[in-house]
DNA sequence: ACTAATTCTATAAAGCCAGTAGAGATTATC
DNA sequence: GATAATCTCTACTGGCTTTATAGAATTAGT
């Protein structure tokens, strides 16, 4: 399960793509929009701007943007920012590596082999889906259809 | 990532699957051997028993013993088990399926589409392999590596 | 019946998650 | 400059999860 906290930051990158560029959405209005609490989301718009993703202005008519073209804001990127490694386990996270304390030997190890073909047709979807495709309804790949029946 | 729980849980049913049949293995064994918190690998052994994976025997030369063939535990319901749902988002989840309140509409929300697909082959991966795979060695399909590249 | 071994039950400590509250800083507008 | 709107930051709370511990209940063997 991914947290409430990177839904909540993925829909509002998704409402930050929609806003004529040059302007700023104001966290009130994402709040009511996609039925935001709106103190949470000003944590998590926080987070997004210490990050890079968003710029933000401040005071009366103030806002946030995006910083970064929607189709350059991947899916990984965000729950990687909000909820931390993608993997199942450390031993299979990039960004998180860590050996497994109690494994005696890592490239032997059978459970770490099943999440290893698990967890990677779960990074290819997420490195490869942008903010823009889930924005314009390209979310779902016509082609990757006939591997589901 | 998965609980430190459901990996131990997953170790403990490999190291069930290779003891002789009819024997018994007792909790300090395997949590000497597989370097699991003994007291903790107690409580995780009895939620296993109390969702019929496994038998114990109380008492002076008690024991635990898998109740089925381990090749037909799958790596998803153990996770089941321990962790609860697999899927990423709760409206997309089998055994705990629940309408996101803050979602207009289930079958347009884009980030439901992505995740979709993310938890389509997450799901055919742990569905189809076995405790007794994963103890055999089996755990990788060669006909899936064609698609790794 | 006693003892040692073992499972089982109940509870505790620590940390994480979702959400709330409020004071402070910054800006546009009048 | 005063004011109102908005972002920024810190702290806090309640509930849940994870991890672990202490002790009660049960059993085999003598």
């Amino acid at each position: 399960m991914i947290s409430r906290q990177a839904k909540y930051a993925l829909r509002a990158l998704i409402a930050l793509s929609r806003i004529t560029p040059g302007s700023a959405a104001q966290t009130s209005d994402i709040a009511t929009t996609e039925k935001i609490p709106k103190k949470f989301l000003e944590q998590i718009l926080l987070r997004l701007k210490n990050q890079g993703m968003v710029q933000s202005r401040r005071g009366n008519r103030g806002g946030y943007a995006l910083l970064k073209p929607a189709s350059e804001i991947t899916f990984a990127q965000v729950l990687r920012t909000i909820d931390g490694p993608i993997a199942p386990l450390p031993c299979l996270s990039i960004i998180a590596y860590a050996r497994c304390e109690d494994c005696k030997d890592e490239f032997t190890c059978e459970i770490r082999k099943v999440f290893a073909r698990v967890i990677e047709p779960t990074r290819q979807v997420l490195e490869r889906t942008t903010i823009a495709d889930a924005a314009a309804g390209r979310a779902i790949d016509l082609e990757s259809l006939p591997q589901m029946a």
